[in-house]
DNA sequence: AATAAATAATAGTATTACTATCATTTATAA
DNA sequence: TTATAAATGATAGTAATACTATTATTTATT
């Protein structure tokens, strides 16, 4: 049997574990195929029982309601990166490798070893870029926050801001330019996308250009 | 009577022009109320038309939809920081001051002259902040793009880029930054108001923190 | 005064997001 | 094995929503 890592997941965002069975494995899988095909304002719990082969009563019983199943799957990659930086970094003892290394993890991760083999890794970055921000533009954000739904993009954004403070120890605003530098990834990747005039990238040339912006952002801000 | 300016709209975003009657400009003063204070997920036609004593009827006959209405505030206000940018940057001469004062612009707009009466200028700020990206996260960002959705958001990204270029001929990404820029002053600003944690900003600071950063982040990337 | 345009009033429809109920299957435990 | 509980399937139902359609009334224009 293949090795996959487990993700530890906040309890208050389903009603059944979906990772303890056939099910629930289902749902996230199709969850996944389903939101990057129609985008999240067309998914459907009764298109998503339809495809898995159940009903919609069966999806109530694991998460409440469509943003919750939302923020589960988005939460649960923030963890995977979380741990690919920490398990990629791992042997690297220059900061600044390390930094650079991270921002090639954010901006387009490839290693898809330890991934459980119900979540397809490609799709699931697709939806990160373009539905992401969604599991936490919502009115109620800060009692979300305060039921620690955006645990896992906290801690994320703490390890980056930790790297960020090896490189520079004055540095003034380390948390900041992390979660910038995550959320400016995958904005920049939209647009190259759908609203090409507003970067200078070319996507033939997929993120490389990117991670040069990126890069020579962060470095040029932090003193190293 | 008091002097304002007229934005100009892509006409594919509405039906009839809000701006030339009573009922169209109460639909766009109560929307802005509306949004803001429910959220764009919970605001309905029905609320919006109850709040300004008219029918659902009459909302449809000035927008097709909600998500139309909400394109067409955002771009309006990117088509007033636009316009701000020129006006208050006419007479400054000097590349990097022009680009400080956009900076200060974008960040925390406060110049509130020549703002049509009926717009709540730190309402549409604060609409901006929470609902901006979702005029664009969306399915059919392509074809919106195609029809001009986004005209004044990338008119305001060019115009920023110009001025980037201004400061440093040999940058190579003035765009992606300008847009990154753009984006980055409302996400930390939201985070600071929403998951604080994830930022190094206080906010009995207001936004002073936020241009310190983005200052530093825009000026040591390009060299000036 | 005649005509057109904008608005109000009302009703109706398909879809959606959920809840409730009960029968059946599957897993667990005595 | 049998008893029991837990998970799932099947079906139905409801309130709210995002629209569309129709007709009457008011307001503006010629």
């Amino acid at each position: 049997m293949k090795l996959a890592v487990q993700i530890k997941m906040t309890k208050s965002l389903y009603l059944r574990d979906p990772e303890q069975s056939e099910l629930g494995r289902n749902i996230i899988k199709h969850s996944i195929q389903l939101i990057q095909k129609t985008g999240f304002e067309s998914f459907k719990f009764k298109k998503l029982a339809e495809s898995i082969g159940t009903t919609e009563a069966g999806i109530y019983r694991y998460f409440e309601n469509k943003h919750k199943l939302l923020v589960y799957i988005i939460s649960w990659y923030w963890g995977w990166l979380d741990f690919q930086i920490g398990y990629q970094t791992n042997n690297v003892k220059d900061p600044i490798s390390k930094l650079k290394l991270v921002i090639k993890i954010l901006t387009n991760n490839v290693n898809k070893d330890l991934i459980p083999s119900h979540i397809d890794e490609s799709l699931l970055h697709q939806i990160l870029i373009a539905e992401g921000s969604k599991s936490y533009l919502t009115k109620h954000v800060g009692e979300e926050n305060n039921q620690q739904y955006y645990k896992p993009y906290k801690d994320l954004c703490n390890s980056v801001g930790e790297i960020i403070k090896e490189c520079d120890t004055q540095y003034q605003y380390p948390h900041a330019l992390a979660s910038s530098l995550i959320e400016v990834a995958h904005l920049q990747n939209f647009f190259m996308q759908n609203i090409p005039t507003i970067t200078n990238f070319d996507q033939t040339k997929k993120e490389d250009q990117i991670i040069e912006f990126i890069n020579n952002l962060v470095f040029s801000s932090i003193k190293c």
